[in-house]
DNA sequence: AACATACTTGGCTATTTAGCCAAATACCCA
DNA sequence: TGGGTATTTGGCTAAATAGCCAAGTATGTT
């Protein structure tokens, strides 16, 4: 595999791995949703600590998935491409996929 | 969020993961292209340990990705979910959106 | 049987990630 | 100005991941 190619898969895994928590995909879900929300909000539905919600929204900002605007205290995230959203379709493929065909694998659950 | 809610967003954040590394973007990509490939062959185009190939390809097995099939001495490995490229469509709009400067709300791509 | 080939797994190390707490920053209001 | 609120960042630890080499397993060949 050339640099180039290379390049191209380490950039797409970017975005990707952006997205590969549970936490984070609730904030996107959430998102698209609301259409917009502040830290505090999310916090309170996630119920972790506000400073670990601030670092799973910045991960997602630094790979491009979501934008933010700082208004008065707070700031306000919401998604900046819409499209994330045909993951979970996806996403909900493969797992039903996986569960109605992984009876003699070893695989267990995805 | 609820326990149930939780075990939601973990599924899905464990097929995501699974996705989420240059080297196992690369071998869907491949995949999706030759419809199957043995793990020498991918091994070749990769130019990693094999071993580490074969744990690549454990990973995307587990999550559902990939099925395999033993024929002879080779073990052949195909996408068990076509729609998994659609990721790479949404993904590549995240990558434009987010090289071009921010402006529109308008992600060219559903 | 012995040996070769294709692959997987064990064992290890280096790196990354997630989480919390505490401290810093940014903004608002009186 | 001082004080309060919302958020981010520093510092740390525990856990997960990726990589290699070496050893193990399964299958084919002679």
């Amino acid at each position: 595999m050339n640099s180039e190619l290379k390049a191209k898969y380490e950039a797409r895994a970017r975005v990707i791995k952006a997205m590969a928590h549970p936490t984070r995909l609730f904030i996107v879900d959430e998102l698209a949703a609301k259409g917009e929300c502040c830290v505090c909000e999310l916090t309170e539905k996630i119920g972790a600590d506000m400073s670990t919600v601030s670092r799973h929204l910045a991960v997602l900002k630094n790979a491009g998935i979501l934008e933010d605007e700082k208004r008065g205290l707070q700031v306000f995230y919401k998604l900046r491409v819409p499209c994330v959203l045909n993951f979970f379709d996806c996403v909900e493929g493969v797992m039903q996929c996986s569960t109605r065909s992984q009876r003699g694998t070893s695989a267990g659950r995805a």
